[in-house]
DNA sequence: ATAATAGTGTCTATCAGACATTATCTG
DNA sequence: CAGATAATGTCTGATAGACACTATTAT
């Protein structure tokens, strides 16, 4: 059966033992992972950066990430290059879009394969291997403009964002373009990656689950809403948020306050999972 | 400002020109395109393959694709692949997934950035380059199996599914695990390819407008629901289906017969532009 | 005429949006 | 008690599901 010979004459067998890959060139893979947490009180979103510590782009900020293994998948990738940069694991990662226009790096020819990935506490993080440093960023994303601050390490990065209209076969797409503002950049591409991952979270995060990723295991309603308004980037309306996630989840039979001073104490609940 | 220099006190513009890429291994990347049409009348879908004339898998069938090339992004390598392959340029072309795990090419290290194609006519088709043959193909995705078949080449190919529950942070997944059933086999891993582009168009064909993509220019109502129930492998209520697709089609004036036999004469319909 | 399909009307259950009311907590 | 937040009730409008009825065509 694997008998076949090809036109030189080879089976599978003797074909791969002589199998050499050619010289045309390769690019070099990465994966980058826009990490994104949440601050004490759920009202902002903080993303994961680090500094680069060399050319090119030296003294920018940039995405965590890494090349690709051989031995690896890139999600496997992903996940070493957060855990060795965090130490988390078994955080929610997802392949979000890869990203490949010529010249998006300008050492060599480089293809990355952007991930997402939520945790639901800040860890302390500090710059390890090439990175001269690392810190959370507040991040603020609408329909005019994305933001990325730090006060702590006195950066402030700002891009305008313009929708540009084009077409995919006989449907019409609408994409933002982002135009640097600010004194300091994100290096590369990252801004688009970034882009393209929260447009994806907010798709998600609607019909999906992925708000309980950026929560406690406990956590309170108030506490859950506020997450998804702010990932969002709107105001919902109490009763009918509560109805739609209401199947989701279950009282733990707790009560405390909510992240917030002042007010009544509230019900404590858990994600329920499917089935 | 760019004056910046590094470690071993080079600038920017220094650096890059004395960078030489690591000899650290590099993989071929490729894209592998699923094209998706439907039969005359609507009642299949129908995907292009291809049937290898060399080893690795020689003699099985397999979704078109190539490199990447250095100056294009994967995008372009897609529809430029896809262009040589059938001569149809500005189709729908959508990125799925990239593939990576390790020993999917038993050749070398190749890891693949897979695409969507919708087309609305037929073309034919035949193999060139390192194909020895190509043609379209009958598919079947239930639940419990994925079917690809063609009686005039008498092909048939089929694999059961399994599902495999998985976690992704706290989040429950659910994958399917295809096992192969049949004497035929697709080359690669192009069955996991081709049953997450599945999914993606599943997923946005209700709330996007890809049905569109393939259907004629002008098309009935019944024409369309015939895409929709097809594509999502279950039948739809008509009135709820015309509520639902009211507000993105405008009549073209004329009316003709359906592209099923019998019955009364239908209106032509043309697909609207938002704004 | 009859079978088959096209096109439309209508009832119901559900649900998001919007607002109001009651309950409980802090100071 | 005042102010704030939590929890829940209720009304409305939109819509998917389900079924029925009328209109038009081929045989």
């Amino acid at each position: 059966m694997k008998e076949i010979r090809n036109k030189d004459g080879l089976t599978e067998k003797e074909f791969l033992a002589q199998y050499k890959p050619g010289d045309y060139k390769r690019p070099s893979v990465t994966t980058d992972v826009l990490m994104i947490g949440m601050n004490e009180n759920y009202t902002k979103m903080k993303i994961l950066l680090i500094k680069r510590g060399n050319h090119p782009f030296m003294g920018c900020w940039a995405l965590p990430g890494g090349f690709v293994n051989e031995n690896e998948t890139a999600h496997q990738a992903a996940a070493r290059e957060l855990e060795e940069e965090t130490g988390l694991s078994g955080v929610y990662l997802d392949q979000v879009y890869t990203f490949s226009k010529p010249g998006r790096d300008p050492r060599t020819w480089v293809i990355t394969i952007a991930y997402l990935a939520l945790i639901s506490e800040l860890q302390e993080v500090k710059g390890l291997d090439d990175a001269e440093d690392a810190a959370w960023f507040d991040l603020k994303f609408t329909e005019e403009e994305i933001k990325i601050s730090s006060e702590e390490k006195a950066v402030n990065i700002v891009y305008n964002l313009k929708k540009e209209v084009f077409y995919n076969g006989v449907l019409r797409y609408e994409n933002y373009i982002p135009t640097l503002k600010s004194q300091d950049a994100l290096a590369f591409d990252h801004v688009e990656i970034i882009i393209e991952a929260l447009k994806k979270l907010r798709r998600q995060i609607k019909y999906s689950s992925e708000a309980f990723c950026l929560v406690d295991e406990t956590f309170t309603l108030p506490e859950l809403q506020a997450v998804y308004e702010t990932v969002l980037g709107q105001k919902l309306y109490k009763k009918s948020f509560r109805d739609m996630i209401s199947e989701h989840v279950v009282e733990t039979g707790e009560e405390r306050s909510s992240r917030t001073p002042n007010g009544r104490r509230c019900k404590e609940y858990r994600f329920k999972r499917e089935e």
